[in-house]
DNA sequence: CCCATATTGACATCATGCTGTCAATATGGG
DNA sequence: CCCATATTGACAGCATGATGTCAATATGGG
């Protein structure tokens, strides 16, 4: 029946991303960071440009006002800063300073090695397409006919 | 790349279930009722026998406390009432009351089509596919070798 | 039977993410 | 150029879920 196998599901993604959250707390706890702070300055080092808190938040799917009161957490804590943004006098754009970049690469050495271990003997196939199903289910929760990544709209 | 692909998984993951809460309050609200409220009482109708919070607490993977929060409100609305527990004296067990099986029938009612809807065309062995993968990484973040559904332990 | 240990609920506190409102700023049509 | 609209950050408030502490209660070894 398919309405069972879709709310199972659901709540073994509710689950999941309960102990992944716990699971990324402890990874990152001794550097300052929790999974939430992790999450954004993972956003603000992966972009190749600098971007402000607004775009960060429709990257990840979170709300902006979310994403601003963590942004500002990090820059209270050294972690990034806030530049001007030459296009938008309100947006300022968030960097990363010198200690925000040397902690999202002492994260990653440890995310490495952990997520190896959790993906351990799990078929790469298996795994994207999982991902593949969970990203329709979004697309259509979102009322969006084909999703793909958007990096510079 | 095995780490690529499992750290795509997991940021589906958190936006899914952002998604996901969403829409189950949409879907649930004008009945007075939000995401955390459907799912404890889901998991009271659905129990053959009554449990205490406990014990619903550690079937959904929630903290006992956080259960509770929601359990106590769900008897302040007249949705659930606490009975004593014959075996153990703190620990009272969760009932419905009449509007709360009212409620659970209602909310099950509009989850069916809704269920059909955000499944249709996903074939059933890709839902289920998807869920056993997802459950092997929660076992694997949970310690557990090899995981089950356990009613009654 | 007695005591060490575990379980449970009550209470308080915190982290995370959402929404609403407001003013400042951009943007685009006229 | 001017004004309607959209975007953005600041601020406040709420919902959800985790944690820590304490006392009451079960449970099991001795």
């Amino acid at each position: 029946m398919a309405r069972a196998a879709i709310t199972e599901l659901i709540l073994e993604t509710f689950r999941l991303n309960g102990r992944l959250l716990a699971a990324g707390d402890a990874l990152v706890r001794d550097l300052g960071l929790t999974s939430a702070r992790w999450q954004v300055l993972g956003a603000v080092a992966m972009s190749r440009v600098p971007l402000p808190v607004s775009h960060i938040a429709r990257t990840m799917g979170l709300s902006r006002q979310g994403v601003q009161r963590v942004a500002d957490e990090l820059e209270a804590r050294g972690i990034v800063r806030f530049a001007p943004n030459p296009h938008h006098r309100r947006a300022r754009l968030v960097l990363l300073t010198e200690r925000g970049r040397a902690l999202h690469e002492a994260a990653a050495e440890r995310q490495g090695p952990w997520a190896a271990a959790l993906s351990d003997g799990l078929p790469v196939e298996a795994v994207e397409a999982a991902t593949g199903l969970l990203r329709a289910l979004r697309d259509r929760l979102e009322g969006t006919p084909a999703g793909g990544d958007d990096d510079e709209p």
